[in-house]
DNA sequence: CAGAATCCGCGTGGATACTG
DNA sequence: CAGTATCCACGCGGATTCTG
């Protein structure tokens, strides 16, 4: 099934591989997470992705917009409020995200184990 | 579910954000599809993971057999030989990855529409 | 063929300061 | 508060060379 997904990715087609590439990033993922399917403020994201710097939260969610993974809603009030929250297709997304930390969580001890074993 | 896994990644547990850090970037995820269930040699994961140089594909195979998703076995032979096959925690991770790019190829339609509407 | 090592440019990404 | 802009260091990552 994926056969031939892989193959398009590790090869071929420049835009499956360009989205790839913009989406396998740490940072992204880690936002795609937090905002989860509630609607955050900027400054939540920039408190709860922790340690990500001013300049990488907004340049990931321009990133995320730009891909239609999240909606940028401004409210124009003094102080100003922008609320982010993720499209049908960053929820999609997001699911698999979940997979990938379920999966960190459950071979947690074999990695370390197998870190601990690694001499290199 | 995982409302307690996203929780632990975006903040606390610094050794499942090591990990993720580790995993989540586009060339280690592009070498785990590739190599998928079959065993590869250093030369063919080179030519099909396209793009990707030398060191790149050495220092992330390092990183991955560190952390116990590869098995790398050396034949004694002249000229070497070294092949790469995934352990099961990286089978494990494969299939979140598979997740991953058919996603990709599900919303390549959206989020191409969505990159021609946004006005940036 | 696999990989270690070296050199080095360029982009990533942090810190800071400034607008609306 | 959210975002842009500027400056700059550091490290990623490519190209090349050298071993076993």
């Amino acid at each position: 099934m994926s056969k031939q997904l892989s193959g398009d990715l590790a090869r071929a087609d420049s835009l499956a591989r360009e989205i790839f590439s913009d989406i396998a990033n740490k940072w992204a993922l880690l936002i795609i997470e937090t905002i989860g399917d509630a609607t955050k403020r900027f400054t939540e994201l920039k408190v709860e992705v922790d340690g990500i710097s001013h300049k990488m939260l907004t340049q990931n969610l321009r990133l995320l917009e730009r891909n239609g993974l999240v909606v940028r809603v401004v409210h124009p009030t003094v102080p100003p409020r922008v609320d982010y929250t993720l499209t049908e297709p960053g929820q999609a997304l997001r699911a698999t995200v979940d997979a990938m930390c379920d999966w960190t969580q459950r071979y947690l001890g074999e990695i370390e184990e197998a870190r601990s074993r690694f001499t290199g």
